[in-house]
DNA sequence: GCCTATTGACTACAGCTGTAGTCAGGGGGT
DNA sequence: ACCCCCTGACTACAGCTGTAGTCAATAGGC
């Protein structure tokens, strides 16, 4: 049951709105569609589509519908990394690798969250 | 000059002409095309937009073109991430550490190169 | 030299994604 | 009661990607 195929602007959206927990229409418009330029019934028309590939749902609260992820907000990340490692690397992180090696900027609270993940790793590897 | 955008098929072909420097639409379809099911003209379509798009030049020798990719083998992964990263994560890295941090099974190796990575990382900033 | 298998160009088409217009209905202010 | 604005549904369309068929040329074997 793997979930549907996703485009980056949607994603984008599913973002936004994960972050925005419960979010209408109008409101998706104004703080993500706006400035980007998107109109209204773009911003609506990405929503619906989410909403029949499941990644979104909706309850009709006071006359508007609020949306809501069906996911946690990192998982839809989450999810999407994985998909990409899996397809795309075929299942090798060293290229994601190489690539952090060669990127000029890699921000203070990165290195710490990535020496965090090595922390994570070995102990978890010494359990086992 | 932001190259064109690279499907998922597109970019596994393309690795795959990377991994075999040189090779024919023949070859291709051979040993890249055969195994997915994919016939050899479809094979021939992705590898001319591919050419279009400028990640692969050919050369005519002994009457059949050998294509090459025009990035080095690793250089077009590593692009794929860069690419993946900024539009799908908008360039956070955040997702993709939480998705490794919750992966099952991280290799020796792999967590060798992201040591590895951190050590560079830290000694990068110190410099600077 | 002729026939067959290979090669390359062109055409086609469906599904997905990004983007937007339009129209009808509902709710609230005056 | 009326008009306007917000909301939601539907329709549209172009570009990209994945996939493939067909046809003409060509190269090599016999």
């Amino acid at each position: 049951m793997s979930k549907p195929s996703i485009g980056d602007q949607e994603l984008a959206l599913l973002h936004y709105v994960a972050e925005h927990e419960s979010a209408s229409v109008g409101e998706v418009a104004a703080g993500f569609g706006e400035p980007r330029g998107l109109a209204r019934s773009t911003v609506l028309t990405m929503m619906e589509r989410l909403r029949t590939k499941a990644y979104l749902k909706r309850r009709h609260v006071q006359g508007v519908y609020r949306y809501v992820t069906v996911a946690g907000p990192g998982e839809v990340m989450t999810n999407a990394v994985g998909q990409f490692v899996e397809k795309t690397l075929s299942g090798s992180l060293s290229p994601f690798v190489a690539w952090m090696s060669e990127r000029a900027e890699v921000s203070d609270s990165e290195l710490a969250e990535l020496e965090a993940l090595v922390v994570q790793l070995q102990s978890r590897r010494k359990e086992s």
